[in-house]
DNA sequence: AACTTATATTATAATTATTATAAATATAAA
DNA sequence: TTTATATTTATAATAATTATAATATAAGTT
């Protein structure tokens, strides 16, 4: 963990920004709760546990920059609030999500998947794909067999 | 385009809701920008210029009733606002987008793609897909040849 | 270590998107 | 025509996000 804050903290100084206490706490939360899919307002209260001063406004804007430098993945997920995902390290592109529209759980997808995929855009439609976003809704495997045993 | 209204009218009343007048605006806009994706306020904007009267939180109920039924798809490019995307009719699943970080284009593709993505997220993690949102950023066409040109 | 300066934070306030409410209206079925 | 239900209107409320202005701070420089 230690590592990784480092070498973001390299990065951020590369592009001229400070780490901040504030940004500081907030990354950390976000390499805590890494399988999570925080909101905005999520980060807030775990940051806010730590470091209560801090303020939502600061959240959103650290978030915000973490977005532009690509440490992190701005999502939707349809519920009407984004949500902050940590990119895996060295990944160049988004992992995928599996949301089950029973429990409302979500997994990721680390494979690639797509490669093929895009090989396809980018020769039939002449789009150069820098990057991707794929979700799939439906049913996952805990609902599917509670579902099963339900009818038994 | 009354085809296709008249489809969706048997749709409504099949599921015991009526084809209002103000529904059926907001039907034609979508289905005569069938093309664009839309936003709330826009389809209300543009509903309004014919239905002067309807109001925007109604504009917002059809839009909702419109995606249960799974007519409309409601989609984010993460802007902020939902967009609002007719099915393709007798179209399974939601259909893809290619979206140009350089000019905001959207552009969309019809056919499957995911199929054999699909069998695998079904195989190897169980996952019983229902419907999937698969979207490309990256940079369109024109703005790859306007870029060779600017250095030419 | 103090100084400097651009950058960042705080504590609001403002904005924007969306949803809820209650009264009025319209619609389909009896 | 009556009745019951669904729908709309015209707000008001909420929720998420962004902007503002005053203050504070990180990090490079003397």
């Amino acid at each position: 963990m230690e590592h990784r804050i480092e070498r973001i903290k390299k990065q951020l100084h590369s592009e001229s920004y400070k780490l901040t206490p504030q940004r500081e706490a907030t990354l950390r939360v976000l390499l805590e709760r890494e399988e999570d899919h925080l909101s905005a307002e999520d980060v807030y209260l775990l940051v806010k546990e730590k470091s209560p001063e801090i303020g939502l406004a600061t959240v959103y804007r650290t978030l915000e920059l973490l977005s532009e430098l690509k440490i992190v993945d701005k999502i939707n997920f349809g519920d009407g609030v984004s949500r902050y995902d940590l990119r895996k390290e060295g990944a160049k592109h988004f992992h995928h999500h599996l949301v089950c529209i029973e429990c409302g759980s979500v997994e990721e997808i680390v494979n690639d998947l797509l490669e093929d995929v895009e090989k396809i855009v980018q020769s039939e439609w002449g789009f150069e794909v820098q990057d991707h976003r794929l979700t799939f809704h439906g049913i996952c495997k805990q609902c599917q067999l509670a579902a099963v045993k339900a009818t038994q």
